[in-house]
RNA sequence: UCCCCAGUAGCUCAGUUGGUUAGAGCGGUGGACUGUUAAUCCAUGUGUCGUUGGUUCGAAUCCAACCUGGGGAGCCA
């Protein structure tokens, strides 16, 4: 028994003649008085389905193949033969249907044969990658990580696996899970009636992480390149189409680097994977084009195309407030920008990705890099239309004595950071590194518009299900 | 968490100035037709009208709270 998958033999693989069998999942049956039932079967390995072509001379043609519903699983064996009809270039000429597993009730399938909201589907996750858009979406993203890995490796960078557990709480509790093996209906409680966390797992207070880009940094300031991939969790009570609870981020770091150095890494790896892309899923590609949003490949394509715009916080302000258009939040220099302002810059002032540079430093985190004019820190965000925030990053203060008058002005816990602050005093060189969220750059790329659907299992306030 | 909108058949929705029997398309099923392919044509069933409470002779319809989803905002990636 030679097993096939539908992409092989769909793209000519095979000899005409041949005999394969190919398993996987029916999407549609179409019987003709002819003598033949149509079965089109996907197995995941590309977009399109396979057409089988199962005549009724088969033992089991009334009795199971006329009866195949989708979502029915099977395996089908025939010979590759030039398709007699439209639409595909190969199909299988059945000599042998097995079927493996039934729909045990057609009419209460979730995944019936038509159009579904993405609402209805997210019901569904354990269901919903038989779909048409899941099953794109999960190639798309697959393609991309891999692009991802790839590109870094090729360019001299390690993957760093940096911790899920943390226990310093380094940007204020609140948006922080935790982590405990504790009782939680029996606290052990200290003298002064607090709960007692030496006693729990880790004998002091744990939680998910929110970035692994501290614990990266200490591994660039020894392998010059590096970067994460992993998940990062916010407990943040975030209800929107781009924003999870668990997620995945990419944080590159380099040493000896600056603000405008990982700008333009931003710019080459964007490009690099928005090229794999194209090349690698241009059937997923076509579909997300005709049926999720038209210009899903041309914006990629363009971008690709054409230079990144970069521009300062202080010229962007100075952009918005002669623009003509009245905001509902006004702009002054010293403001953080709102949607509708970095809205306004991607979508109709650039029209593409838009990188953002030097903002005030009051507004910022305490690890930027100060800037000479004592106003700005060196931190970037790359905008993209539709998704608002697709990358944040920054020059990290590898000056001790300034990274300490931050963490003072900010009143955070010398002793939680003394470990970043060792970087500083052994060895320190002037670093810089960004966060992608990759779950955003999936949604960019396939014109998805709720990131919940561009995660395989989407994690939320008040939805953990599967 | 805040503002706005929505929740009616398996799905997508229409409907209701409160009043006897609740509608369409799609899907499913049966049939016709067909190398079909989002097939087409005919027939066909299905409803705690989100939940709880209130107003009323009477509520799917009005009111309140809650739950869930969507759009926007904040937080950010």
């Amino acid at each position: 028994m030679q097993y096939a998958a539908v992409k092989d033999v769909l793209a000519g693989q095979f000899e005409l003649g041949e005999t394969v069998t190919v398993r996987g999942w029916v999407r549609t049956r179409r019987d003709s008085k002819a003598g033949i039932s149509f079965v089109n079967v996907h197995d995941g390995s590309c977009f399109d389905a396979i057409q089988a072509v199962a005549p009724n001379e088969l033992d089991n043609y009334s009795s199971e193949v006329q009866k195949l519903t989708t979502g029915c699983a099977i395996a089908v064996t025939g010979t590759v033969a030039e398709s007699a009809g439209q639409g595909q270039d190969f199909e299988l000429q059945a000599t042998k249907v097995h079927v493996y597993g039934w729909v045990e009730d057609p009419d209460t399938y979730p995944m019936a044969p038509k159009r579904h909201s993405m609402e209805y589907l997210r019901e569904f996750a354990h269901l919903r990658p038989r779909t048409n858009v899941a099953g794109a979406v999960t190639r798309v993203r697959h393609c991309l990580a891999q692009a991802v890995h790839r590109f870094f490796h090729e360019h001299g960078y390690y993957w760093i696996s940096t911790p899920i557990i943390t226990t310093s709480d380094a940007e204020g509790a609140g948006e922080l899970f935790r982590v405990s093996t504790l009782d939680m209906a029996n606290l052990p409680l200290t003298d002064k009636g607090d709960v007692d966390y030496s006693q729990d797992f880790f004998g002091k207070e744990a939680f998910l992480t929110v970035s692994g880009q501290l614990n990266v940094e200490a591994f660039a300031s020894a392998l010059s390149k590096v970067y994460t991939f992993g998940p990062t969790f916010r407990a943040e009570n975030s209800n929107t189409s781009r924003h999870l609870a668990e997620f995945w981020m990419i944080e590159p770091e380099v040493a000896f680097a600056d603000l405008d150095d990982v700008a333009k890494l931003a710019e080459d790896m964007l490009k690099y994977v928005f090229k794999a892309v194209l090349a690698e899923r241009a059937d997923d590609m076509a579909f997300f084009a005709e049926r999720i949003d038209k210009e899903a490949v041309t914006r990629l394509q363009h971008v690709i195309d054409n230079d990144f715009v970069h521009m300062d916080y202080t010229d962007a302000i100075e952009i918005l407030k002669n623009c003509g258009k009245t905001f509902d939040y006004p702009v002054e220099w010293g403001v953080d920008l709102q949607s509708e302002h970095e809205r306004y810059l991607a979508e109709e002032h650039v029209g593409a990705p838009v990188i953002l540079k030097n903002y005030p430093r009051d507004i910022k985190a305490f690890y930027m890099r100060q800037n000479e004019d004592g106003k700005t820190v060196a931190a970037m965000d790359v905008l993209a239309p539709g998704i608002g925030e697709i990358i944040g990053g920054s020059a990290r203060e590898e000056r001790l004595d300034l990274l300490d008058q931050r963490l003072r002005e900010m009143d955070l816990p010398f002793e939680e950071y003394s470990w970043y602050r060792d970087l500083r005093r052994y060895g320190t060189v002037p670093h810089a590194g960004f966060g992608l969220g990759f779950e955003r750059l999936v949604a960019y790329v396939t014109g998805m518009t709720n990131i919940r659907d561009v995660i395989p299992y989407p994690r939320s306030p008040k939805n953990a299900e599967f």
